[in-house]
DNA sequence: GTCTATACAAGGATAGAC
DNA sequence: GTCTATCCTTGTATAGAC
């Protein structure tokens, strides 16, 4: 159990060139995505970086550690753009949940980073240090994000207090499916009809909003 | 001694003798369900089972004719109480959503077929029909069932309409992501307390009958 | 840092005895 | 219907030349 890890990049002085690895994991987080950790080979991986496979482990020391370096590694940046929404003052508190609403649903949908859960979770009981980075290092930074918001308002008296954990499944959970479905169901021809990114995204967020607004 | 002639009951409808057959696709299921489809080798099924690789390939014959049967068999039982529930005209059509809310739960958390979501993620591209077969036969059934449930409360005067897709994602997404993020999170110290089921189950049901109650 | 070549285990699947 | 034995492919990983 030794860990090999190169020297992180601490600024733009690299004393190795990003390029080489940063594009194995770029290659790596697409074909783990599509054919998940037991159905990517190295020698697939190897093929699409247009190398060979023994390459592969001149920068990784083992398919394992490659895979751990995927899902550890850019998390700041996912939520970066959220944490900015948070501390936006000029917007309104509606607003504000709005704006994390799309933006959540961007990264969840869009994003590596976002679309890992099916990933995580076959291999959860085989490398259970990636569950516990993917949870810390992304869920629970989203979650509190959307707290912090929420609680913003109420403190303000824009929002009625609700209970906080239904809230968060009921802001997430439609988002995580959302997502996972589209994965499931990628190439059925009724994707678009029944898991409409826009459309789910604005009524969710109407819906939501009803549930924090003060009522007469 | 080991003769298997079983004296077939009379006008029976046993298509095949389920002993075997069976046994296999239940361990089967759980052995994909723990390890991917990728994952999992026809050897550690075998071993699962007692018996030898070849033996399997007897009743199925491959790896993936196996899988798919794993994915497309057992939607009818996974539905039943839940077609019960919608045509129980002692419950008030608050209770009829309480308890399918509840039914759904636990399928989508206890049952194999509702744990699948990220198995068939992982194989979506790779075998296609079990994708359609798991949408059409499982996820389209329960959705049909609740927007009955709901239809029939708008009719009747107690729930008032809302956005027919946000709230279908809206019940769904939750139970989906939480049955998710359990098997992603399993071993972390802090699962019963960030998803925790009855907890989360009640105050989603709560939320849900605030947007569907008529108010003042 | 990347290559060719290779070690060695495990994968899915088949043949044929019983 | 289950077994033993086997085929061939692919898997991860390493050695050593350049």
């Amino acid at each position: 159990m030794e860990k090999e890890d190169e020297p992180k990049p601490d600024g733009a002085r690299d004393k190795e060139r990003p390029s080489r690895r940063a594009e194995i994991l770029e290659q790596a987080r697409t074909l783990f995505l599509d054919k998940g950790y037991a159905g990517t080979s190295m020698s697939a991986l190897a093929k699409a970086c247009g190398i060979q496979k023994a390459s592969l482990y001149h920068h990784f020391p083992s398919k394992e550690a490659l895979f751990v370096a995927c899902v550890t590694e850019g998390y700041d940046v996912a939520t970066r753009e959220l944490r900015r929404i948070m501390n936006d003052d000029e917007l309104t508190h509606e607003d504000r949940v709005r704006c994390a609403l799309a933006e959540i649903y961007k990264i969840t949908i869009d994003s590596h980073v976002g679309r890992m859960s099916p990933l995580i979770a076959e291999v959860s009981r085989q490398i259970p240090e990636v569950a516990r980075a993917f949870h810390d290092g992304f869920i629970i930074q989203q979650h509190e994000i959307v707290n912090a918001i929420i609680d913003a308002g109420i403190k303000d008296g824009a929002f009625v207090p609700q209970d906080r954990l239904g809230m968060e499944h009921l802001i997430f959970g439609p988002i995580v499916t959302l997502s996972i479905s589209r994965q499931m169901f990628t190439g059925l021809d009724t994707l678009e009809t029944v898991f409409p990114v826009e459309q789910v995204r604005d009524s969710h967020c109407d819906l939501i909003l009803q549930l924090l607004r003060k009522r007469p």
